[in-house]
DNA sequence: CTGTTAGCGCGTTCAA
DNA sequence: TTGAACGCGCTAACAG
């Protein structure tokens, strides 16, 4: 492929006055740039992008790291990441984790070689002092509160909304609540973890460990909530669902197991996918799309590390 | 930051030598490679990627084109893909095009550009002649029967699999089948369109436009699809769903209306998702993940171009 | 086993 | 306005 030498030496002029007009550079006669422009189109000229980055230590190119893809929590944030990203020129280079702490390693030594400008990482497994390792390389992006971190942040206060999720099941006259959840570690887990012991305390009721249910992810995971529902002898009232598919699942699961919602058992959702509109979820409206934006924005500022507070609605419907 | 010119001096050896023991090159004398590594360690090292790029003229990154991040089809085969990149140590760059032209022109020229190394479309909207253009420049692979092109494959037969599906519901006492899909144009939709005008000619049944829905994509559409279904006159009595979430969708809503499944409308789903089980939707099981898989060897096998037909499976439950 | 050296393709300073 | 020359950091052919 032709490189800008070749260019430059059939056009008759340096590979200066080439990569002048490559990059709009004033300083160049007319005549000469037509010369030029007209030489790359003979020979369908490419200008090889990594030795641009090469040449200017940056790639345009920016890390968004989830542990699953085939989320909807996930999926809804990563296309708030890539429409913001597409508008600013940006591309994005996606880390499918497990939350396997290497691939999230594998993600942060990209920003380290500089394959990346900046690193958004919507959920992790590895611990801060990791992390605290690589901020040095370039901006690192939380979807969690890290105020008191050396990185920038777009957040949930989870603790905030969790209580309030339940004083609201509490007031509608629920006294055992349980809750469902993604996983037992994780900051936000952890703070709505805390939350949830804190209000216990408050409203005087035992602390149940089989009041929670982890894992519950996907729509088809409602159906394993149901089923230990059942077999207990003095289940919760409510639950609350952190997430909108799985909320919608357990109501699906009831529906066929003659539960009745909410009368039997109150539900409510997050994040306020479309399926709870559909299937009437009284849930908490997180505007995920929205902070995917903001994430990009701020891995793309870079200047220093800003922390931006998100806040929720709660959505009344018919399933509490 | 140190470069390699720095640590070959401070550990008195040549940039080559440190170059061997950075790729783990034999004829390296354990002295010498083990001094190199101290100086490493000492300096903190750090091989700068693009310049390895630059020399090599590759980047271990693969684009992958997708509509949508945020839909369970194209988040199970980006599963699917990302799981067998992990392996391959390769990279993904996702462009999520929302069917807009200029971003799938965005993709290709990434891979002209050299900034990928081959690009995996898995759902487009630009022609043939577009794609002509660049494959020059790099494996492209898509996912739809491409085999007289100039590109790798791995697909389906969608229009066998259409085909056999609507003969299912016929042999089931079906005459007026209707079906729900995703967009009206592209290569899989046009190949289900035909197969279900050429099915209706078959069974001497008139054609009609009313019994097709498009933009079927979410749970939630399945509403909008009942909904018409309820101001018909002479509706359909089988829906054929390209996708298991609104299938899912209209099994749900038609709940709601007292519309009762199978009896007065038999679905058949597409996919085999979780939710299908779940629900006990009837349903053809097509192997997104594995197809994701196959993706990806093909992209960065690159050798000749390749194709692969995947097989589907029907997979019969209750909701027909 | 080791080092010299010539690229890889482009950006940019500096002098003209 | 222009271009020579150097630098970006690393790989690899070749010579020893």
């Amino acid at each position: 492929m032709a490189n800008i030498k070749d260019i430059a030496k059939k056009a008759g002029v340096s590979v200066t006055t080439v990569s002048r007009v490559l990059n709009n550079h004033p300083y160049v006669s007319e005549d000469k740039r037509e010369a030029v422009l007209r030489v790359m189109e003979e020979f369908n000229y490419q200008r090889n992008i990594n030795a641009v980055h090469l040449s200017k230590g940056e790639t345009l190119l920016i890390g968004v790291v989830v542990p699953f893809t085939n989320h909807p929590y996930f999926g809804q944030l990563v296309e708030g990441i890539a429409n913001e990203a597409m508008k600013n020129n940006y591309k994005l280079v996606l880390f499918q984790t497990n939350y396997e702490e290497d691939r999230e390693i594998e993600a942060l030594k990209m920003l380290q070689h500089k394959q990346i400008d900046s690193l958004i990482i919507c959920s992790r497994i590895c611990e801060w002092d990791v992390i605290n390792q690589f901020t040095e390389y370039g901006p690192i992006v939380l979807c969690e509160d890290a105020r008191n971190r050396n990185v920038s942040s777009t957040f949930i206060d989870h603790y905030m909304s969790f209580s309030n999720a339940l004083e609201y099941l509490h007031n509608k006259g629920h006294q055992k609540i349980g809750y469902c959840i993604g996983r037992k570690t994780g900051a936000n887990s952890r703070q709505r973890g805390k939350a949830y012991a804190d209000f216990l305390k408050r409203i005087d009721e035992p602390y149940k460990e089989e009041f929670i249910f982890y894992e519950c992810l996907h729509f088809e995971h409602g159906e394993e909530v149901v089923q230990r529902l059942s077999n207990m002898d003095n289940p919760p009232s409510a639950l609350l669902v952190t997430n909108d598919f799985a909320a919608a699942g357990i109501v699906t699961s009831c529906r066929e197991n003659g539960i009745h919602i909410p009368d039997d058992l109150a539900i409510m959702g997050f994040d306020n996918q479309p399926i709870a509109k559909i299937m009437h979820i009284t849930t908490l409206e997180i505007p995920l799309v929205q902070m995917g934006r903001q994430l990009l924005l701020q891995a793309i500022d870079g200047k220093k590390h800003t922390h931006q507070e998100i806040s929720v609605k709660l959505i009344e419907r018919q399933t509490v």
